[in-house]
DNA sequence: CGAGATTTTGAAACCATTCAAGCGAGGTGG
DNA sequence: CCACCTCGCTTGAATGGTTTCAAAATCTCG
């Protein structure tokens, strides 16, 4: 399956190099809500790349606004989206000194940085801190087994249909749902093609099931039978 | 992708109930070499099962002798294996209080129990102990995600491939692998049927990469030509 | 309004699956 | 001990879902 070129033509539409700079991180710390933990902020723009696979992991993150993916490539250019994080999720944690994956904004986001040394140096005196980081880790991957289970046992259909699901239930949209991500960066994520994408949402579409108002919007007019789809 | 019926005739085949009895609880208990946790051991027979998915999760598990599979099913059967655990490893970590996947011994095995309210209260005293179960759980993560762009982006001969190299790996075994598992599990494991991992398997033979002494063993000929088809 | 990028749609090709048959090892009973 | 049966595996042929290739349509933004 020499699959899914990623992108169509210049690596910079969906790996580009920061040429618009990052906002340094600010001077005034915010508190997580979670963790009981203090950094600074940045803010990147679509696409940009908050860290790389292979670079030191020296913080963990905590997305406040927008939404990140985190992404592996393939030698040939394939691309598999692991994750969308959405704003109060955390990504970047690594348990090596290095980070597995790459990051980067899927439209403009904002994050919070948590100096890793600092996260460690509170969990060995914090038990709730490390309990929290344990069960973080466990939630993550228990999303990632499930979507090993997609990846692996489902077609098309089911694949949308549970990532729209997913989606909505993610964000809380009752009903509409707005799409941060590309047909690109949804077809990375589901292990298909653009065009597979594109084609399932519109027999959905002709279906009944759900209603494209435009190109970033889906408006679920059937849960129940989205869900028929799932499984 | 309608994939896959996991089993061939009778369900009990691939997910059979306890005909043969688990060996009960011993009473020696045996020092973990990971956790510093104690606790009584269990063999099972073939495809018994080990816990099952929904179950209450009481404990956790490392394999002692053999091989344990975990794996999740579909409403309509299709079975997608999301691990092997071989001896030394742990699993059946859960964050909530039910086990999400069922697990089932692949050969003849024994486990180690390693009663979870034990381990939360040795955790929470030892910090050692609360590190490496962060640890474990990062690195199992970690493979889920390999896992995630295998079954995502990977054809079948890159997948059977990848999966022949780290089984190789994690045994240790030079040159020949014994490998415990039916070809139906591996091919649950790679998201294939098992007609096209015993087509591949068979392609790799007669392009003598690999050797296939007989159904359970393959002998690695041209680790870098396997390595080439990984990616 | 025009240019480029993204998305949709169509047709053809391909890889993996499905369906089906044959092979071979292991176990059982005569 | 061998015939016979079963089960797991292999192999072949045909089908089909997804991809690939190509082009039209739509949106975005300067």
């Amino acid at each position: 399956m020499p699959t899914t070129m990623t992108a169509t033509a210049t690596p910079q539409a969906w790996r580009p190099q920061p040429a618009a700079t990052p906002t340094p991180p600010t001077a005034s710390p915010v508190s997580s809500d979670l963790l009981p933990a203090i950094g600074p902020r940045m803010s990147y723009g679509r696409d940009e790349e908050i860290f790389g696979e292979g670079e030191r992991a020296d913080y963990i993150y905590q997305v406040l606004e927008g939404a990140v993916r985190t992404c592996r490539f393939l030698g040939d250019g394939r691309r598999q989206i692991e994750e969308f994080h959405l704003a109060g999720e955390y990504f970047g944690l690594e348990t090596g000194a290095d980070h597995t994956s790459t990051a980067e904004a899927v439209g403009s986001a904002t994050v919070l940085l948590i100096r890793r040394s600092t996260l460690a140096d509170l969990a060995s005196r914090d038990l709730t801190v490390s309990g929290r980081l344990l069960d973080l880790t466990m939630k993550g991957l228990r999303r990632t087994q499930d979507h090993v289970i997609m990846l692996g046992r489902k077609g098309a259909c089911e694949r949308v249909a549970a990532f729209l699901l997913d989606f909505a239930k993610r964000t809380g949209a009752a009903g509409s749902i707005s799409l941060p991500m590309s047909r690109q960066d949804i077809a990375d994520y589901l292990g298909l093609t653009i065009e597979t994408v594109s084609r399932t949402l519109s027999q959905f579409e002709s279906e009944g099931v759900i209603a494209l108002p435009d190109r970033r919007s889906v408006t679920v007019m059937a849960a129940r039978r989205l869900e028929a789809f799932c499984d």
